[in-house]
RNA sequence: CGGGGCGUGGCGCAGUCUGGUAGCGCGCCUGCUUUGGGAGCAGGAAGCCGUAGGUUCGAAUCCUAUCGCCCCGACCA
């Protein structure tokens, strides 16, 4: 391609509204432009980088034996009302009529699509495994899009869809994706982990997700170093010394005392106030549990995790009580919370750390003022003790008991081992060796292409710009004529182009008639990994530049023999990561 | 969903409080000079000031409504 003919419209300002350096690379290199909230045109280079990291996963899916399809984007609300996601769906499902008034969605995933599809033609255990993908724009509207590609309201996403006979059979379906997963992210050059995660709203029995390591993700990962556990912080499990399920209170505990504390609301104020460890103070929570008021308990230093509480719960919509509501559920406010003397209706959850506390703390409901000698199972009782808190970095792994590492990871793929959830209501069954019918065992897999390549440049930047691997770059090499004017150089140039293009290699021309500071600090931010530089003096003698984008300087290389130094060097970098 | 901010040539912004000729930087066009890390000089084109109403002799500026965009929060007693 050559420069001048390109759309590229680089820019030299940071744009102001951009904070990840992705968001701001890509605006800046030209390869995305806002359109509107969330929604982005692919400039050149971000869909050629886009569809190169599309190519390596239809090479591993069609590897893996799964077959590609293309499923209808908008969809009857027919077939979501018969999941029963038509209500469940919140706002992110966007929801029109048609001129006869019949309700449709953009489809933000295809379970209903492609369960429909599977419906009318797996009818027999002899149909099966059936494994079905597709790449297609998703469109879901975002309670707040933001970071560019990395979180839009349109994206570009694979997902498919595995059907099996059985939870054993979809076990091996699961595994194929997982593998090919990890061979898709390793050739595109990411430092990753597969963590074990919660499944969401698109519900089933076990899921893992794939997290691209980055400061700037919004996703919180433990990793064990010893033995390879890796979890979401929402889903990872907390090692417990001892795991006690009941309260046994301790008769040398003094009568409870409520003393005046103050201005001292926070635990950790509490329990500087009282020169005691903010462990011994119970933390008390109040949320709404579908609408109902529900009262958690916890260690002063342990966080909640939401998703385990509704799990926990049973409930579809968990929020924390305003102040205003605790102050009328607990005649109180917040700062003076405690599980003594709460009214009866309202159920109490405590967490396992609760049922090892003696002689603690808590807020005694009475605004200011809290309970010195509270003793579990005497001064309180609770509906249930379960598992409730978040795990941290630092705490013990478990499955080893190692330390756990904490990372923050950008979720590019997500594998679901979906079960019957979709095939069961709508209807998808097939027959048995003795003709009888049963749902067929689903999974499911999704990959974000674009956030792929956001959170590609995520890892791959430094303060000149973008810095991708060859694998998925928008172009392998940039070829730099310095001087326009000189014959001698363009001609070089020309060929240079020319013969790299017939070794197979992809290049960037850049044929602009500016200034050589211009191309260096452009061809430098669009992330191209070779830059062969031509100059006058250089050339000379008979000899070009040649430079990785990661390099600090130029390497002189002889103009006859440039052509094949590039193409070993591009040829090794693509093989990177296959085996 | 709550809170805050912003809509003025292609981009980034000033002007708005205190109504009176629409301005700056970048980019763009022409010419000359320059030519290895975002050149210099000279000349030039380009904006119904988000939209709709209202107040006024007069509105980018005041009032009302509306649309859009961005940021923060919704992990906490």
């Amino acid at each position: 391609m050559r420069y001048s003919q390109a759309l590229i419209p680089t820019r030299k300002e940071t744009p102001v509204d951009a904070e990840l350096p992705s968001h701001r690379l890509m605006l800046r290199a030209g390869y995305i432009e806002q359109l509107t909230a969330g929604i982005y045109t692919l400039m050149p280079l971000a869909w050629r980088s886009a569809q190169k990291i599309e190519k390596i996963i239809r090479e591993e899916l069609e590897a893996a034996g799964a077959q590609e399809i293309l499923l209808p984007m908008v969809q009857p609300a027919e077939i979501w009302k018969l999941s029963g996601r038509w209500d469940h769906y919140g706002k992110e499902l966007l929801r029109f009529k048609d001129r006869k008034d019949q309700e449709y969605c953009l489809s933000p995933t295809h379970e209903e699509g492609v369960t429909d599809l599977a419906k009318r033609h797996i009818r027999s255990y002899r149909d099966m495994p059936k494994n079905l993908f597709q790449i297609q724009v998703k469109f879901r509207d975002e309670l707040r899009p933001r970071g560019g590609l990395m979180r839009g309201r349109e994206f570009i996403m694979k997902d498919g869809y595995s059907f099996d006979v059985s939870y054993e059979a979809a076990e091996v379906s699961y595994k194929k994706m997982y593998d090919a997963y990890t061979r898709i992210f390793k050739r595109c050059g990411l430092a990753f982990r597969a963590v074990e995660a919660d499944s969401g709203n698109i519900g089933g029995s076990h899921s893992h997700e794939f997290q691209v390591l980055a400061q700037t993700g919004e996703d919180r990962i433990l990793s064990c170093p010893k033995c390879g556990y890796a979890a979401n912080e929402e889903k990872a499990e907390v090692k417990r010394t001892v795991t006690a399920t009941a309260f046994s209170p301790v008769a040398s505990t003094p009568a409870r005392e409520e003393i005046f504390t103050g201005d001292a609301h926070t635990i950790d104020e509490v329990a500087a106030f009282l020169k005691d460890d903010a462990n011994n103070s119970i933390k008390t929570l109040v949320y709404l549990a579908d609408g109902n008021p529900v009262v958690i308990l916890m260690r002063g230093n342990d966080n909640v995790n939401e998703i385990k509480l509704a799990h926990v719960l049973g409930c579809e919509n968990l929020v924390m009580a305003s102040d205003n509501a605790i102050e009328e559920i607990m005649h109180a406010k917040v700062g003076a919370l405690g599980p003594v003397g709460v009214d009866d209706s309202i159920p109490i959850y405590a967490d396992y750390n609760v049922a090892l506390m003696h002689n603690c703390i808590c807020g005694a409901n009475h605004t200011d003022h809290h309970f010195l000698h509270v003793e579990p199972g005497r001064d309180f009782n609770v509906k249930a003790i379960e598992d409730l808190i978040l795990a941290q970095e630092g705490d013990a792994c478990p499955h080893c008991g190692e330390k756990l590492q904490g990372f923050k990871g950008i979720e590019v793929g997500h594998v679901f081992l979906l079960g019957t959830k979709y095939s069961e209501p709508m209807g998808a069954t097939y027959l048995d060796a003795n003709g009888d019918a049963h749902p067929c065992v689903m999974g499911c897999y999704g990959i974000g292409v674009t956030r792929v390549l956001a959170a590609a440049i995520e890892q791959y930047n430094d303060d000149n710009g973008i810095n991708l691997p060859a694998v998925i770059a928008p172009f392998h090499v940039i070829v730099a004529p310095m001087l326009m004017k000189s014959e001698k150089v363009v001609a070089a140039a020309e060929k240079i182009y020319a013969d790299l293009r017939a070794a197979g290699i992809e290049v960037l021309f850049d044929d602009r008639d500016v200034r050589a500071g211009v191309k260096f600090k452009d061809d430098d931010l669009l992330g191209i990994p070779y830059r062969i530089t031509i100059g006058e003096r250089n050339l000379n003698e008979g000899m070009v530049e040649f430079k990785h984008r990661a390099d600090a300087d130029n390497t002189k290389v002889a103009l006859a023999d440039v052509v094949e130094v590039v193409k070993a060097r591009v040829m090794a970098d693509l093989e990177i990561g296959r085996q």
